[in-house]
DNA sequence: AATGAATGAGTCTTCATTCAT
DNA sequence: CATGAATGAAGACTCATTCAT
């Protein structure tokens, strides 16, 4: 299966980045990774390692955004999907033997202070809070109540990822769906 | 008021870190803002950065400490500490126009792969939900519940503080107390 | 005549760590010398400081090879090229203002406890002295004679070079083929 | 057994400049080897680094001088002298596990094109060859003779110490006194 | 579209020495 | 006599990028 140069840049960028983050990471090392040469980076990337930086970001993040509409797909429940979603990221989260950040975290936010930068994660996180949102009235919340639980999966999500590198396991991610807060859809009325 | 070198580097440098994150943050930046010569940071810290970041790392984590004991002594119940606590964390995220990492996660997890981070950043959120956990434990939570609770404050607060610096608002982080699940206390005897 | 980037900087490091030896030689220097920026050394040589002494210490290696091979080549008895090519080392000695070590000691003995370094000047003094022993059969001197006869001068010349800096004089060269022991070849069959 | 500070000073110097040489020697290993703090150094030896790196030369110069005439002083002949000292050295180059340079290779000729250290490696080879000279004298050699043994034993030994380094074994040193030419005293006439 | 040589400001760290105590 | 804090120039090396091919 061939890969392009791109996405071999894409690839290895944001496996990097999520590891070491976007300071840590340089040029050099993304290509050696990517076993691709010198010059191809700003063929394919002119705006150089943050226009990389922001592709790889996006890209991890449509990655995630599927997970999250696929946890909550099949699930019978919002609480059902969110355990759903919170196993799918503790799995590609134990599948590498690396302890990574959050992909947003890593990369746009450890980036330097960058407008497309903070737009950019604004932008994915925005979107995966109205995805989530979007499956909460589905199972029968108010647009506020969705809202409101889409908003507390995100932060416990994010808190977790942290906890979970900062502990070497999974564990933490796992136990983000437990330790939400219960709110039962009013049965009646809507 | 005359401050130690070995003061100013620890103060400088945690401000520098929380801000850029460890990669980013240049020694010489650091030196600079300290107005310390380059010298003197390998006298007082032999081990150079690495060892300057941890110390300062613990340094700002004794005052998060700090400020989670102060919140929860004098409020009339858990939920009014947690708040507090959120507040007081709020203010000093706003208090410095930048919109700053917890001082762990741009320390010590972004930093190098170290075992000795590791162990650091573990030992400081210990301490962190330790001090949560014996606060839950006065106003009447049982040991179960008290490091449940407590768990679930470090993990949003974490988060919060991640979408904190995202948005470039201190909203998200005066937003915890409100998302946490309420547990009420057991009245006494069963 | 036009060098490469490559050249410059062998003949740099070569003629600098000569003089002054591995570790007093600076990598600015020999950038400066050979006129050559600071990152074209990386370029050509990955391993750095290190990288360039090996290959200027093999290049200089085989300009005194050829040295050996010469000073012999034209000879009527081994004495006879033990003279030409002491006097060989002595002239190029002579022909810079600057009392020299031999390029082995002075870049493979003097860096760091390095394997490959180890292991360079040992194929090196091999080759010398192979080529050494090698024409003293070819003046009819046994296998072992001329072994023994090929260790002889290497130590002694290897130790006159010390002596020649230590006296700011290429006397000490000069004199080798007059203190090493003189050994008839056995006129044939016996 | 208490060493003064002073000779705690000149026994690490001269042990760490044998193994790697004046430039790769920094005064901080050296100290910390010696077990002195910072400031002792410049109270014991005004001229810093060079002094101390002289006085060492000259304390090791020592050693090796009455290396030279114990081996002789017992000796039946100037050859049994030759290979009693050849084996004194050998033997002090295998006690320790470091393949070391000559002192006065490593410290005086290694380090910065200094007049004092110049004089001080031409004063201590002299005295080395003087010592053996004498010796010659004694076992019946004419004054010609005996000042020509003498030069062929230092320019060997130097070499041979070159070779031990490279190899890695005393073998080379061991060596010297079989490779050295044989010249009988004129039992006759004088 | 792809390449690798070139660039010099930047990285962190160590250097030998001085000085006030 | 002894000490350890202070100093800034210098150490080797990496950085992200440009450019001619």
């Amino acid at each position: 299966m061939a890969y392009s140069t791109r996405e071999k840049l894409l690839y290895a960028a944001s496996s990097l980045f999520r590891r070491q983050g976007y300071a840590a990471t340089g040029v050099a090392e993304i290509l050696s990774v990517a076993g691709v040469p010198k010059g191809s980076l700003y063929h394919h990337f002119p705006g150089g390692k943050p226009d990389l930086a922001e592709a790889s970001a996006r890209w991890a993040a449509a990655y995630i955004a599927d997970l999250i509409d696929q946890g909550f797909a099949d699930a019978e429940s919002f609480e059902a999907g969110l355990e759903a979603v919170c196993e799918g990221i503790a799995a590609i989260f134990e599948a590498r033997n690396a302890w990574d950040f959050c992909p947003i975290t890593a990369t746009l936010l450890d980036g330097p202070e960058n407008d497309a930068f903070k737009i950019a994660a604004q932008e994915v996180f925005a979107d995966w809070a109205g995805r989530a949102a979007g499956h909460a009235r589905r199972f029968g919340h108010t647009d506020e109540e969705a809202a409101r639980r889409a908003r507390a999966l995100l932060m416990m999500l994010e808190g977790a990822w942290i906890l979970a590198r900062a502990e070497g396991s999974a564990a933490p991610i796992r136990a983000v769906a437990g330790l939400l807060p219960r709110e039962d859809v009013r049965s009646s009325g809507h």
